[in-house]
DNA sequence: TTAAATGCAAACTATTTGCACGTAA
DNA sequence: TTACGTGCAAATAGTTTGCATTTAA
C-alpha cells in the first residue's frame, strides 16, 4: 500500500525525525507484525531481502523512535525486552504455556478505581497484565 | 526477633532447600525492605557488615528462591531486574518523576472480568501496574 | 560422609559508545 | 552544504557458567 507508506513516513516526520531507510524499515516492521518482537528478530527481518540496517542501527532507531512515542517497550519475560508499534493504551495477555503475547484491548478493563490509592499517591495511568493460556495451548 | 529467624529458616527449609548464611542473608535481607532492589543493592546491603555473600552466590540465592516461589522478579523499568520478598498476590505503583515503586495491596482493585477476553483465551491471574506520583513527588 | 553450595574468574548476552564515513533535507 | 545518521568494532553492564574448595545435614 502506498497509504500505509506515506503513513509511516508522515509519522516519522511530524516528530521531527529524519527519515532513513533504517528507521523505515524497523517502523514499519514493528507495525506490520502482530507478535511482539525482541530486537534480534527486528533485525531478522529488516534484513531478510536484502542486508539493510545495522545491529547498531536498529538499536538506535528503536531507541529514538521510542523517545518520540512511537513505540514502545514491553516487559514481561525476565531479561526480554521486547517492542510494540502500538502506543494506544491496552493491555497484555502472555501465555504461561508458549509465551506468546497478545493484545487486550482497553474496553476490557476499564475504569479502575484509581482514586482508591493510598493517601498522597496520584495514580494518572495502568497497564494490566493477564496470565494463562492461548488458544493453541488451551486445556 | 528470633521469631523472625525462625521464620525465616523455616520457609527455605520446607521448600526443600539447605540452609546456607549466604540464602538466609539474601531472604532475610528481601523480607526486611520495603523497596524493591536489585541484585546490585542487595549484594551491597548483605555484605555490608562483613562480607559474606559473593555476587555469584547472591544470583544463586536469588535464582533458588524465584524457583521455590519465595521470592518473584519485578520488571517495571528498561533493564532493571528487582526483586520482591512478597508473594501473596498485589500490585505495584510506580512514581514516574522518582522512580520509585510501591506496593498496591490487591483489594484497592476489584476482580477483574478476565471472563471477557477474547475466545479460547483463559486468563488465570493478573497483575497490574499503575503510574503516577508518590507522596514525595506529588504536584 | 557426601551431595549440594560457594567463590572466583572467565564466558556470554544484550546494549551502548566512539569515531570515520555517508546521506537526508 | 551540513547537521544528523549509519556501520563497525570496541567497551560496558548484567548475568551465567566451570571448576576447585567448602559445608550443611
Amino acid at each position: 500500500m502506498e497509504n500505509v507508506k506515506n503513513l509511516i513516513q508522515q509519522r516519522i516526520k511530524e516528530k521531527g525525525l529524519r527519515i532513513t531507510p533504517q528507521r523505515y524499515a524497523v517502523y514499519a516492521n514493528l507495525l506490520a507484525r502482530c507478535d511482539h518482537p525482541t530486537v534480534e528478530q527486528i533485525l531478522i527481518e529488516v534484513n531478510q531481502d536484502l542486508p539493510i540496517a545495522s545491529k547498531a542501527s536498529v538499536y538506535s532507531a528503536l531507541t529514538v523512535l521510542r523517545e518520540v512515542g512511537l513505540v514502545r517497550e514491553i516487559l514481561l519475560d525476565e531479561g526480554i525486552t521486547r517492542y510494540d508499534g502500538r502506543i494506544d493504551p491496552h493491555h497484555h495477555f502472555v501465555c504461561v504455556n508458549c509465551g506468546s503475547i497478545l493484545d487486550l484491548e482497553w474496553d476490557n478493563f476499564k475504569d479502575l478505581p484509581l482514586q482508591n490509592l493510598p493517601t498522597g499517591i496520584k495514580g494518572t495511568s495502568y497497564e494490566i497484565t493477564v496470565k494463562g493460556t492461548c488458544d493453541q495451548c488451551g486445556s
